[in-house]
DNA sequence: GCCAACGTTGGC
DNA sequence: GCCAACGTTGGC
């Protein structure tokens, strides 16, 4: 099982929503790194949902249920879309000044190249981020 | 609202 | 194929 990072703007997409839905397409990744990133998860995979912008902080954590497929909203070129479900919020929310704080996150790919949209996550930071928020799995 | 980082586009 | 111009993202 592979982990990742999903970005949204919450004025756009927000964790309220994403629960709301339960499980929903992830479109309008319109970047080839991120979209490597999505062609390259498996159903069961799991993501961090971060608010970028407003809030900066990981806020959730969902699973992929539908591996990449053509994105819907896309006009014109190759892009791809996964269907992610929630599985629930972060006890405590991680933020980016927090992570920025920890020499233990440097190598972290939202610290690294800020703008990509959909970064990998290592196993061993997953287990970290997972501590730092009081991520406890749902019965 | 500003600015840095970075991706994309287009002229040569 | 290089590079300048420009657009977008996202932190501050």
């Amino acid at each position: 099982m592979s982990f990742w990072l999903i970005k949204s703007e919450p004025d756009a997409f927000s964790w309220d929503e994403q629960v709301a839905n339960g499980v929903e397409p992830w479109t309008g990744v319109r970047n080839y790194q991120a979209r490597k990133n999505l062609a390259a998860m498996k159903a069961g995979d799991r993501a961090f949902f971060y608010h970028s912008n407003v809030q900066r902080a990981i806020v959730g954590v969902v699973e992929i249920v539908r591996e990449a497929y053509p994105d819907p909203t896309a006009t014109e070129g190759a892009w791809v879309c996964v269907d992610v479900r929630t599985v629930g919020p972060m006890p405590e929310p991680v933020s980016l000044a927090q992570i920025k704080a920890d020499p233990a996150l440097a190598e972290l790919a939202l610290v690294r190249q800020s703008r990509l949209s959909v970064c990998p996550v290592s196993a061993e930071h997953w287990a970290y981020l997972c501590r730092l928020g009081g991520w406890v799995e749902p019965a």
